[in-house]
RNA sequence: GGAGAGGUGGCCGAGUGGUUGAAGGCGCACGCCUGGAAAGUGUGUAUACGUUCAUAGCGUAUCGAGGGUUCGAAUCCCUCCCUCUCCGCCA
């Protein structure tokens, strides 16, 4: 969510900042849902400092036993007139709300012009793709191959979109997980936390998935109704919604990992083979609260973070910045990184680290004391995938493939596999 | 699932219809005291919106959420949500 300030005071300036990812802003209609807003507010204002002062000449009346009738009288005829005016404000303000809830952050000036992925800019590369001297094959045909993963079966359970991996692949899986853990918990100074999988909608509101996205999300039909996380973004993010945070505890650095759930809602045609784009991944998350004078170098950090992952890893990548059309709605900036898949002859994302500034922590009410100014203000979040498990399983199968089949095990992995080196089919 | 208790400011905790935005305490900030610190002591200490040059003053709203009764609700009534205790069940 916006400032509201800002909205009121510098519209026009916003819009135009807001054109730059496509979004049009009707500065018309809200400034006129605005003067409407204001007027009914003042009107209901006059009317409720008349009643309470009537009000209270009332209580001075009955506490001296004096007769209140006519002040009673007098009063009476205003409970209608407000109902009225309530009614008409609450019907500007919910308008308003919805105007408000539904508008994107503002790309920071930093962030390259464009309108689509394809012109995003890449801002570095690290390893160069391996050279094979056979065909490399798709995670798919590796997997099958090995008869370690199969789509078949879980379209029996479940249907498209989900995958049974069996073996030595989930071993390799589990592996990569704990081997995330450990690297920014013990190196990078993260805390793990274990949080729920179902999320109330206010939650979803929080991190700027609701409204909007609802038909993103998978939602459960019981009383209380729940939503299955979209990302560990949602409960981790929101973990301190509604708080004042001791300047002292920031900045705030959590890792999470969670299996994430996704309807995958209008990518029909895409990325139908293969783990690539699944209703439901594994995924460990990282996330920032911090100051706010601290969150664009907590970016570049964060980006660090992930990217060193993949390097443990041997696996090639390169990061890019997405361009302010491409940008998600809640983030202020993005930076994308993208690993080598020799299946797809393609850089892939595996992992997206965003700054929210306060964009997230306004819907959610999440402050810090700011011991210079004394106040409460709106703290500054920040979280990138570090990394997605399901696609960091993908790369290193396509990455470390070898003719016979097999899957050499990256070697800050083989502690993790018991100092298994290679997966073999089983015999 | 059954029975009970409760949700009030950064925290704890008073308050059952009328100057209560809310006593008291803790914490925090600033001052005094001190060689320095602790203790002590004084003052201050929510958010949003409106008005405004103003983070000054004033007005309005907010005591889990929503609705109702009333001239007036933290206080009474209804619905929902959440927390805790006991019993049952269960990994």
């Amino acid at each position: 969510m916006l400032d509201p300030q800002l909205l009121r005071r510098d519209s026009e300036k916003v819009a135009k900042q807001l054109l730059r990812r496509n979004y049009k802003f009707d500065v018309d209609c809200f400034t006129e849902l605005e003067a409407d807003r204001r007027i009914l507010q003042g009107r209901q204002q006059e009317l409720q400092t008349e009643r309470n002062q009537n009000s209270k000449e009332i209580g001075r009346l009955k506490a001296a036993g004096a007769d209140a009738s006519a002040i009673l009288e007098a009063v009476g005829h205003l409970g209608k007139e407000l109902d009225k005016v309530d009614d008409r404000l609450s019907d500007v303000q919910e308008k308003l709300g919805r105007v408000v809830h539904g508008m994107p952050n503002i790309p920071h000036d930093s962030v390259p012009d464009g309108s689509d992925e394809t012109q995003n800019l890449e801002v570095r590369r690290w390893g160069s793709p391996r050279e094979f001297d056979f065909d490399p094959l798709d995670h798919v045909a590796i997997g099958e191959c090995l008869n370690m993963m199969s789509f078949d079966k879980a379209a029996k359970i479940s249907g498209s979109r989900f995958v049974v991996l069996s073996g030595q692949l989930c071993r390799l899986q589990r592996a990569l997980t704990q081997f995330m853990l450990d690297l920014h918990t013990q190196e990078h100074g993260y805390q793990e936390v274990y949080v729920p999988f179902l999320v109330s909608s206010n939650a979803l509101f929080g991190t700027g998935q609701l409204p909007k996205f609802e038909e993103d999300q998978f939602r459960t039909d019981s009383q209380p109704e729940y939503y299955l996380i979209p990302t560990a973004e949602v409960p981790v993010t929101n973990l301190h919604r509604e708080e004042i945070i001791d300047d002292r505890s920031l900045p705030l650095r959590y890792v999470c990992h969670t299996p994430c759930f996704r309807r995958e809602a209008g990518s029909y045609g895409r990325d139908t083979r293969g783990m690539i784009r699944q209703h439901q991944f594994e995924k460990v998350e990282l996330v920032n609260i911090v100051r706010p004078s601290e969150s664009w170098k907590a970016l570049e950090a964060l980006t660090n973070h992930a990217e060193i992952v993949l390097q443990r890893l041997e696996l090639p990548y390169r990061v890019i910045t997405l361009c302010a059309g491409d940008l998600g709605f809640s983030s202020a900036k993005t930076y994308d990184i993208e690993v080598w898949l020799p299946g797809q002859n393609a850089y892939r994302e595996i992992s997206s680290c965003s700054n929210f500034m306060d964009f997230q922590a306004r819907r959610m009410q999440c402050r810090w004391r700011n011991p210079e100014s004394r106040r409460a203000e709106y703290a500054h979040t920040l979280n990138g995938s570090g990394l997605a498990v399901g696609r960091t399983l993908v790369a290193i199968m396509e990455n470390c493939q070898n003719a016979d089949g097999s899957i050499n095990v990256p070697s800050a992995l083989r502690p993790y596999l018991g100092g298994v080196e290679a997966i073999n089919r089983p015999s």
